[in-house]
DNA sequence: TTGTAGGCGTTATCAA
DNA sequence: TTGATAACGCCTACAA
């Protein structure tokens, strides 16, 4: 690999020359220019990022950390960030946690030791402890002392769930989710707000038949006998939220085998988007979260901490997808 | 952050001993380990692994160049890469080229600046003139000359899906998919070898009525009017062979849309693994490749790539995985 | 407008 | 066993 010694030995000039020319930085003579980039062009020259990155102290990369990119959600997600992120030239290092703590502190780790520009935190697990927050370190969904937060408006979500299923005539509630997120230990995330959200429309609006069935969710999914179960300890309800729509998709294909028709008898409302699984089946009511808009955020909370400007929290509008299970 | 100096000066020993120390390499005396070892902890000092790099001229990143990491195949595919390179330190860069040429090329660059040390490519394109064979580079189901290739055996998936669908009775067969598999130019695909493992198994065992229709499927997917088009072309096929799951499942909920029967009337085969779509309704059946046993094998190329070894092509085998539409 | 030299944080070589 | 010191490739004062 040639490097910049090469180009300036060959143009006959000084390193800090072709230096200027790469950067487009400082003053170089039009001929002098032309003669670097053509040497450049003549021996395929390409500017050693990592030295760059040496004298920079960074490395144009961010990494984001999540439980599991195979979930329909996340890799909305992080597709829509990579996206815009190639557009500020960021890199974007996948992180797959795994829900496993010791997976989340490493990639913390790689944070303090690769000099990443900033990194991306969906934490199932109680690292607050582990947490710099001088570091540039962004949370999605979860609150963390002193750390940006990055989140739909799930509160409001809840509530525009329970404002459909109240308007649509329903009288008996159930919600069914994964409060905690955490796997071996509890987060304190803005998912929860769904749930309370949901619940405290209702009363709001004088519904007293409210069931919470909060279970612990491996994999942000529910199982089908466990869905059934619930649908069987309350066979009386006839309006449900789902804390997201993998786990609304479930309920229907359970409530329908007990029987039920979806919407007739029963509603469904997911959150998430919906849209993902319209190809497959029922196309599932849902609060939809935009994957776009979360990416915009998340870069303009990565580019005010490039620029060492201060980042604030960010919660994005949800809306209502209707489907057929309303 | 504090550096290797730091802890040499607060340890009151050279900077080689701490390296020596932080990389268990040399000799370094049990007194003097311990107490780098605690000024260390003490200042909470981390490798710069920026400048690591810059020693080594290799950054331990490995990046995966593929249209979208959102289609089920290659979200799974990079799953279990992620995890398995996380074994060996490296860091996946995830590189969505969204079937563009541009980014492509602009990822091959990235390459060439010296930021990986490897790099995957599953290409849409034709961009084998950019492909200078002696970087790291290796190929997923794409020939391109002189550089490795990993594939799942394509050809034997279409040989089993034949005769699979022949000893089920089929007697009118169609093979439905995107041949070229480039979105603006053609690229010589090992996925076309499935449709040609198909109609030579066809052929050999004396099947006449076999029907290919190649389509130019954006964004791997098939529109559903246009899979209902060619369903009412060929309307006595009795056995399909589709590229990929993705493809097959539109065409069951056409067929079925058609009033036709799955699998009595028509019976069905997809390509990547089947399993994935089990939650959405249909079990599709589905010549399968294995994410875990392809992540292995990239792994594997990529160690040897490391170590200045040769490496060497890698076809790995399918399996058919039964579902309810054959 | 250009070139020299120091520094970014490590690793590796070579004396001591 | 240790510790200077020279790379690694680039950027950026500072000088010329």
């Amino acid at each position: 690999m040639p490097t910049i010694k090469d180009v300036a030995n060959k143009a006959g000039v000084g390193i800090a020359t072709v230096s200027r020319v790469i950067n487009d930085s400082g003053y170089v003579g039009k001929k002098t220019k032309e003669k670097v980039l053509k040497v450049i062009d003549e021996i395929g020259y390409h500017p050693n990022e990592i030295a760059r990155s040496m004298t920079r102290q960074k490395n144009h990369i961010v990494a984001f950390v999540l439980p599991n990119n195979k979930h329909v959600f996340f890799s909305e997600l992080l597709y829509e960030l990579e996206q815009i992120l190639f557009e500020d030239d960021y890199k974007v290092m996948l992180c797959n946690s795994s829900e496993e703590t010791y997976k989340e502190i490493e990639f913390l780790n790689m944070l303090k030791n690769n000099r990443v520009d900033a990194l991306i935190l969906l934490t199932n697990n109680d690292i607050e402890d582990e947490i710099d927050s001088k570091l540039p370190i962004i949370s999605f969904d979860r609150i963390i002392e002193n750390v940006p937060l990055c989140t739909s408006d799930n509160y409001t979500g809840g509530q525009m769930a329970a404002d459909i299923l109240i308007d649509k005539g329903c009288e008996k509630f159930l919600f069914i989710g994964d409060d905690a997120q955490g796997v071996n230990t509890p987060v304190n995330t803005e998912v929860s707000k769904r749930r309370i959200g949901f619940n405290e429309r209702l009363k709001e609006r004088g519904k007293k038949q409210i069931y919470n069935f909060e279970y612990p969710l491996g994999n942000y999914l529910i199982q089908p006998e466990k869905a059934r179960e619930v649908l069987l300890k309350y066979p009386d309800v006839d309006g449900i939220f789902a804390i997201s729509d993998a786990v609304g998709f479930t309920l229907i294909k359970e409530l329908e085998a007990l029987g039920k028709n979806v919407p007739k008898d029963v509603k469904v409302i997911g959150f998430d988007g919906g849209s993902k699984f319209f190809d497959y089946g029922r196309k599932l009511s849902s609060i939809a979260q935009s994957p776009k808009k979360i990416a915009k955020a998340l870069r303009d909370m990565i580019l005010n901490f490039s620029d060492n400007q201060p980042v604030k929290d960010i919660v994005l509008p949800v809306k209502f997808n209707e489907g057929d299970t309303t």
